[in-house]
DNA sequence: GCGGATCAG
DNA sequence: ATGGCTGATCCGC
């Protein structure tokens, strides 16, 4: 949010950047502002807070101002969103003899004279770790991570997992559970990853470890897009007439959505939140693929009768609905029919060739794994991985490793401290618990008061009182009875709140 | 596939 | 005075 110190531009909320790469290649990222909070919690810690209207026609404007000249240091630059960008600057820097950092300092100079925008930059040598860098200098600066591969593993060594694109508020907690705090402590614990976390999250976990990430950069056009829907949250709603009415309307969105995205959908899903916050989903195939907000309704509405019958005096606060498996109406491109511009267009049928173009440019070192690696623990252990102790856990997919089993895991991760009696406290602006008068931690406790499981259990903790809910005991159980916890990321069910969040925030 | 969940912006 | 909205991906079943 570099703009917001400029009066000038004081409702201009934006913020570019731009990173590069190395080996061959050069990938430059521009990246944006976000406060990260919400504003209610702002307003609450200064009182005096002024908020501005928004106005999205004004940031797209400057916007696409901004990547006017992005375009002129790579043509083929990606978006990410609209204050951020990946460039790859290897030609631009090839072709006038210049390093990365002279580029991307001349373009941000470049921004900042044409639209008067200040931008950040991380210069690496992927895509993942330019994002990163172009965090370290802002606003208004660069940062260069060098390309050499001792450079980019120390780098990494010390960096915070949470740093990471891809490790979240979840992830990062259930690794500090694990000790893993940063990227280099990932491989010591490699022998557990695995096992808790599964293949995907495994090897995207190495990967950080390795500095890797992708070197491709491409318009943001290129990109197939797999779903259109659209959702909205409103008062408590249980009058089925009411709801219908909000279905209808939700419908008739889609149906503009639709139509703007040039495509139909052969999946309906829809989406409901209670009013305890918790969030319900079910989807049809559809017999044809439909946009008609009539047609969306009509399958949808079987949908919501359904849960309306499995939660007795459902309550919801928020409704959507979404489309997959979309088939495009786009006509077809006359210039791409003369191979001219090769423009994204398809008829009826969605399965292209473009995957496999995507991933054919851009190979440099950091996306492939050194030699050294390619045996660094999979499933089984292999000769090289050394066994830093422990009981041996090799063992079929059916271990209680096998999906977090957080009940098994230490949790090494110390307790909130309770600030001592002469010590200075801050008040919670949530919770209103005292807390220590440390930023950080400080910070720390809003993010886990703000989680969506002390939402949760608080507003289930009202309602208990209130009203108990049939709906949520009736499936916080699975049919026999047994627990139905354990799922997925370890994430709890009304049925399995988060001790740690409950006894911080709420104990 | 389905439904839940995490993550990013 | 909103933690809301959109889209992608992953996982277990």
């Amino acid at each position: 949010m570099e703009q917001l110190d400029r009066p000038e531009l004081k409702d201009v909320p934006f913020a570019v950047g731009g990173g590069v790469l190395t080996t061959c290649n050069y990938v430059a990222r521009q990246f944006g502002c976000r406060s990260g909070m919400a504003g209610f919690v702002a307003k609450k810690l200064c009182p005096q807070l002024v908020f501005l209207p928004l106005n999205f026609d004004k940031y797209n404007a400057k916007a696409a101002e901004v990547r006017e000249v992005l375009a002129e240091y790579d043509a083929r630059f990606e978006s990410a969103s609209i204050d951020e960008a990946y460039l790859n600057i290897t030609e631009y820097c090839a072709s006038r003899g210049i390093g990365p950092e002279e580029a991307v300092a001349q373009m941000r100079a470049q921004v900042h004279e044409r639209t008067n925008i200040t931008v950040s930059a991380g210069i690496a040598a992927n895509a993942r770790i330019a994002k990163i860098c172009s965090n370290i200098n802002k606003p208004n600066g660069q940062f260069v991570l060098p390309r050499e591969r001792d450079a980019i593993m120390e780098f990494m060594r010390d960096l915070p997992c949470r740093k990471v694109n891809g490790i979240g508020r979840v992830l990062e907690r259930e690794l500090a559970s694990l000790g893993i705090n940063t990227c280099g402590d990932i491989y010591p614990q490699r022998q557990y990853l695995n096992r808790l976390f599964g293949d995907k999250v495994y090897e995207f976990l190495i990967r950080c470890y390795l500095g890797m990430g992708r070197t491709n950069v491409q318009p943001a056009e290129e990109y197939e897009r797999k779903s259109v829907g659209t959702e909205s949250t409103f008062r408590d709603m249980d009058d089925a007439a009411q709801l219908r009415e909000k279905l209808r309307r939700t419908a008739e969105e889609l149906q503009k959505d639709l139509e703007r995205a040039q495509c139909k959908g052969r999946t309906l899903c829809i989406k409901v939140k209670l009013h305890t916050y918790e969030v319900l989903t079910r989807q049809a195939v559809l017999p044809k693929a439909v946009f008609l907000a009539d047609d969306l309704y009509n399958h949808a509405l079987p949908m919501l009768a359904k849960l309306e019958q499995e939660i007795p005096g459902m309550k919801l606060r928020l409704m959507g609905l979404r489309c997959t498996h979309l088939v495009s109406t786009k006509k077809p491109d006359p210039m791409a029919f003369f191979g001219l511009k090769s423009r994204r267009s398809e008829s009826e049928d969605t399965s292209t060739g473009l995957k496999e173009a995507r991933h054919a440019g851009g190979d440099g070192e950091w996306e492939q794994w050194p030699e050294d690696m390619m045996d660094a623990g999979s499933a089984d252990n292999t000769v090289q991985e050394p066994q830093t102790g422990g009981e041996d856990m090799s063992g079929d997919g059916q271990s209680p490793f096998r999906r977090h089993g957080k009940e098994i895991l230490p949790n090494p991760k110390k307790e909130e401290p309770v600030p001592a009696e002469d010590e200075d406290w801050w008040s919670c602006p949530i919770c209103s618990r005292p807390q220590a008068a440390d930023e950080r931690q400080f910070n720390d406790h809003i993010d886990l008061c703000l989680s969506r499981q002390t939402i949760l259990d608080t507003v289930q903790q009202d309602a208990a009182v209130a009203q108990p809910s049939p709906s949520i005991r009736s499936r916080g159980t699975t049919p026999d009875g047994k627990k139905a916890k354990e799922r997925k990321r370890g994430r709890s069910t009304a049925s399995a709140p988060d001790p740690r969040q409950k006894k911080l925030c709420f104990g």
